[in-house]
Order: structure tokens, then C-alpha cells, then sequence
DNA sequence: AGTCAATGATTAATCGGTTAATCAAAGAGC
DNA sequence: GCTCTTTGATTAACCGATTAATCATTGACT
């Protein structure tokens, strides 16, 4: 069973030796050996007639490459609430690779018995299998990541990820100029206090969103005072009143969550938007809600960011040891909804 | 970089050869290789100390396992419609994948330029890079199957498939008892005359509820003169009248693309469910409609045939070549929903 | 004719394991 | 004391490629 045909048997039927056929299917660049044109057509047609094709696993152990694309996730690849979140990642993973002829490895095992995935199960490292890998998900071991660049190894995180050494390759959306331009929106309504709600700043996106409102207040001379971490526990049914009475008029808000529970406030106080208020959410959203209210956000550009990583990577494999980091920041489409509209007048 | 502790480190560390430390770690059944309990404690030691593991891609070429399912659809795996009816399946692939250990490599290099997946892109068989290869999806190619079988490829569908030489192993749903739990519960409701529509049944799953249907109408002695072909073009506005008039009270419909299809003839009538007539779906949704009316109709048990597939894989892996075929069906769970009721009195 | 470079290909080592065949030493049986 | 078996391990071939080192021809140039 499996494959018969081996560079051996093509070798045989073309009359040359292994190592002519292995370089005439690989053309490496630089090679020593060197061969004719006539005897190029005789390996080729021999290739094909035999339908011959290099198997992958002794490629790869040689130390060729075996065009497998990993991907690795620190949570299930396939969860079942953030459903949302992971496809169009997924959907841009599958057509870049598809269009690139690459298979996509899955790293499912990498999880030991007790939970909570690593590269290094059990001290392995089964990344080896893939020419390179690319990552994704949210709650990455910064350290593992750092020790897998300066390994050397080819990796790809999906998101902006700073290390604490090292760099690494990677494809995010431009929440600073998303998140600014949201502000701009807004005060193109006619706002002109503007509040931001986050919660916890626990990753680069959050603090790009950050990064996107401070830079608007500052360009605006509007003064960043209206930036307030909510937590879980905050009552904002009661907090509302007091902003609206504070001169405030829109929201800037970190995600949907935030969105829903300042809508239910909302609710709650008798208040409606975007007559009282107005309301936009800072991306979209990353659970699966059956019901979305139209916010007013932006589109994360997730299919161009799955299908960016596989882009980088291949660039990533194509060029000498140690090359990169690369990057790419790829624009949100604003999503306007029924959530803002022109500031209330006093 | 990549990984640096290889196994003649941990022969040397532990003063045995690398075949004494290959014996140890995998533990082969009748081997020739007879190891003593302080040389095995030694190399054991060597092997935590040491931190080593495997390197799969070595072990795969010389003949073991490399901990890799193969996943092959002959549509794109991360399809943008249908998006609800693959989701559950890699749900269960992955669960179970991760219980046992294994990577998932999703075959996505099969498809040739021109479209149109095989197995053999350009007469290359990648599917040997896996252990075995788990099939799913509509469009299967029965002619490639069958020539995997008789090579004594270990591969499992998902859905009960039959192929024109050879047989597979497959996980499938029980679509004949799901369908006949369906029309039990159609008789329950006093329902006599129940019309089976369907539309041109060009896979298994589709005669086994044909089957499901002629079953239970011959044991009740019903007669099955009630199962009809709806092709696009017909005009089911025209046809309901007829057939209520004809004295039928209950539709089973095929899928909820034709149950639509029934609603809203029954809308432009006039009609509503389940006052004038019940009707029932066999099977959740495929694709992503935002919005589905409250069918009765049974859920496919996704989740546990991906599960089921993986568990079975693994089975066949376990077993002497030429094994099998294993196969593994799983009941659906029955939903009420609102489109059925009482039987409309005469 | 003799030297040198270019062309065209082969040999053999290597990647990191698995495993059949083999062998040495110790204990059992007579 | 000698053979036989069992235990405990080693050797070496092999999996199917890649690639550095090497070698044999041929033609150009002096």
C-alpha cells in the first residue's frame, strides 16, 4: 500500500543516479550538480510517467520542505462560543494555502491530559513537522513564543504580539487608525465628549484601541480625561447618569460585552440611543450572540489577515536564516449602524 | 534550531545504543529487544533529563506512526456557507484528536488550479503523510475511494457511504430510525395520510430516510403512495391545495431548504402550520439561514460521528492490515418543534 | 601537447529514528 | 562439565529523500 514510486525507481527508468533526480525536481538554487537538458527531459518524463512524488516525511527529514503549514492555538481551534472569532481566520488559513498548494497541520495534540496547551509537550517540540508555523488565539505563552524565535524557527502569530525578547512576524488589523476613525465619526456628529470604556488592557489590540482614542483627543485638544477602565463589578446604571450630566455624549467602547451592558443600562434608565447617546463598539463582535444590536464599529479584516500570515510565512521560508521579523497591518472597514447620530443639543 | 536532543544523546547519556533507547520508549509489542528493569529506570532518567522526544518526522520515515490523522473533504473545509453543518464535525475531530494525541492535517493542497479536489494532485498521493485519513463532505469521488480501499488505506468517512468495489468504514447518523421516529410521531398526533417529499436522492443519507419513510408506512399498513419527487420548478403553491385535498394532514420534507420552500407556498395560500397541515423536517439545518422557523425534525449528531470517525481511524490503525471495515452509527436526537400538531379534523 | 576551466554527473554522508538479525553471558537441566 | 535456553543487549540495514564532496569528460587556450 501507500506510495511505491521512489526517486530510486525514477532514478532506475531515467538512467541517472538519485541524486540527479532530486535535483533536477527541486532545482535548488546553487547546486553542485548540474545537469543536461537532455537528461532534465528524461528524469521529467520518467516523473511523469511513473507519476512519481516525493515523499514529504523523508523530505523532511532530510531537510527539505515538505509543504505543510502548522497552525497552532492556545485554546481549541474549533471552540464553540468564539465561533466567530476563529473561522474567518480560518476560511483566509484554508484559500491561501490552497492557492499556495500548502497543507495546514493542526496542532490538536499538543494539549497533555491535564489542559492547557504547549508547544513543548512533554518536552517535544512536534512544530519540526511543518515548515513553518502560524499562530493564533489569545491567551499566548509569551515566553515559549520568544524561545521558538530565537530558535530560529519560522513562526507567524495572527495579532500584533510584542515579546519580552526577540521579534516576531506577524498580521494585525489596524485598530489605531480604526478606533480613530470611529473618533473622527463621532465628532463629525457633532460630539465633542467623547468617553472610552475598556475593560482590563490585557493585549496589544487593547492597547492599540487605546493608543487609536488618546491620539484623537490629543490631535483634537480634547483633552484624554474621559478614558475609564470599567470593571465587572461596576454598576453602570449608575455611573450613566452622571456621565450624560458631565456634558458626555458618545462612547467609545472596548467591545460588544461593554456594548451590551451600557445598552441594558441604558435601557434600564429610560435612555435610548442614539437620541440620548451615541454608542460605537471598537470591532465585531467576538462571541456568538444570537441577537447584535447595529453597532456602529468596525469590520476586523480577519480572511485577510489568515490569508496575510500564510503570505508571510512562505516569505519567511523563502528567504536565508534568521530573516524578518515581517510585518503587515491591514486596515478595518468602518461599519456604520444605528447606534450614533449627531450629538443631542443642550 | 529545532529540536537538539536526539535519541543516540539519550543511548549515550544512559550507556546503551539508540535501539535499546528506541525499545524503551516505544515499548513494542514482541519485540526483539528484551530490556532489564535498571537499564530501563537508567534510559528513562536519561530520557527526563535529557528532555528528550522523538523527532515524528524521523520516526514516520522508519515505519512508525506519526501521530497524524488526515482530514480530506472535497469541498473546502472552511466553507463559508454550510459553515453550521461542518463546524460540529471538526468540533468532534478535534476533541477527540486532542484525547488521543493526535495532529490533524487537513489535506487543503489538493486542490489543482483548475478546481475540483482529488486525492491524487497530479498523481500524487499526499494522504501517505498521515497515519490514515478521515473523509468527509458531499461531493465525494466513489471511484478514488475505492481504489485507497483496495490499496488498504486506512481511511473513515463521515456518512455512510457505498462504494462500487470494496467496502469503507464509516461513522454515520441513523437517518432510517430518525425518519421513522418522525413519522411515529406524526401517527402519535392522529396524522394518517402523511406525503413524503424529497428531492433527487443522489446520496445515503437521503435513502436512508426514503427507507425510514417506506418502512414505517408498510408497517402501518399505510401504503407509500405518498412520497414524491419536488424538483426546482415545481410549483408547490399549485400542489398543496391538490394534495390537502387528497386527504394529506402531515409533510415530511427531505431538508429544511424544501421545507421552506412548503412555508411559503403555504403562506401565499394562505395556509398556516400546524392548523392546516403538519409538517416535519428531516435533519437540521446545512446552511447558515439567519432565520428557521421552529422545526419539528431531529438533530444529526455532528460532534459525536466526528468523534466516532477519529475513534474508529484509530481502531482500524490498531488492527492487522486489512481490518475492518468498522462502522458506527449513532442515533439522532428527536426535536419537537411548532410546525406539528393534532391532526386537522375532517 | 599540456594545462585549466567548465560541464555533467556520481558517491557517500546525513537526517533521526525502527527493527530484524545476531551475539554474549548467565542460569537451567542432566 | 557440557549443552540448551533465557535474558539482555548490540549491530547493521533500512525508511526516502537532500547535499557536500568528488570525479570523469570535453573543449579552450597557449
Amino acid at each position: 500500500m501507500r506510495q511505491k514510486i521512489r526517486i530510486s525507481d525514477v532514478a532506475k527508468a531515467a538512467g541517472v543516479s538519485a541524486a540527479t533526480v532530486s535535483a533536477v525536481v527541486n532545482n535548488p538554487p546553487g547546486s553542485q550538480i548540474r545537469v543536461g537538458a537532455a537528461t532534465r527531459q528524461r528524469i521529467w518524463d520518467a516523473v511523469h510517467a511513473l507519476g512519481y512524488v516525493p515523499n514529504p516525511v523523508a523530505r523532511s527529514l532530510a531537510g527539505g520542505k515538505n509543504h505543510i503549514i502548522g497552525i497552532f492555538t492556545y485554546e481549541p481551534i474549533f471552540p464553540l462560543e468564539y465561533h466567530n472569532f476563529y473561522y474567518p481566520f480560518l476560511i483566509g488559513l484554508e484559500e491561501e494555502a490552497q492557492a499556495r498548494g500548502y497543507d495546514l497541520l493542526l496542532f490538536t495534540s499538543a494539549t497533555p491530559p491535564g489542559g492547557g496547551r504547549s508547544v513543548y509537550r512533554q518536552g517535544a517540540n512536534r512544530l519540526s513537522l511543518a515548515d513553518g508555523v502560524i499562530f493564533l488565539g489569545l491567551n499566548e505563552n509569551k515566553e515559549e513564543l520568544a524561545t521558538l524565535v530565537e530558535e530560529g524557527y519560522p513562526i507567524v502569530f495572527i495579532g500584533r504580539r510584542e515579546l519580552p525578547r526577540g521579534e516576531i512576524s506577524y498580521t494585525a488589523a489596524d485598530y489605531v487608525q480604526a478606533t480613530a476613525e470611529i473618533y473622527s465619526h463621532l465628532t463629525g456628529l457633532g460630539h465633542r465628549q467623547i468617553a472610552y470604556l475598556h475593560t482590563s488592557i490585557t493585549n496589544e489590540s487593547k492597547v492599540d484601541r487605546m493608543q487609536g482614542y488618546l491620539r484623537s483627543t490629543a490631535a483634537s485638544h480634547a483633552g484624554s480625561g474621559l478614558a475609564w477602565r470599567i470593571d465587572s463589578q461596576v454598576a453602570l446604571a449608575e455611573r450613566l447618569p452622571q456621565w450624560l450630566a458631565q456634558g458626555v455624549t458618545a462612547f467609545m467602547v472596548e467591545d460588544d460585552d461593554l456594548g451590551m451592558r451600557l445598552l441594558s443600562a441604558s435601557d434600564a434608565l429610560g435612555l435610548t440611543t442614539p437620541q440620548d447617546f451615541s454608542l460605537a463598539v471598537l470591532g465585531d463582535p467576538l462571541g456568538l450572540r444570537e441577537e447584535t444590536p447595529a453597532w456602529t464599529t468596525f469590520r476586523i479584516p480577519r480572511r485577510a489577515m489568515g490569508a496575510g500570515a500564510v503570505a508571510l510565512l512562505l516569505q519567511l521560508l523563502d528567504n536565508p536564516e534568521g530573516s524578518g521579523p515581517y510585518r503587515q497591518t491591514i486596515v478595518c472597514e468602518f461599519a456604520p449602524g444605528t447606534t450614533t447620530g449627531p450629538a443631542p443639543s443642550r
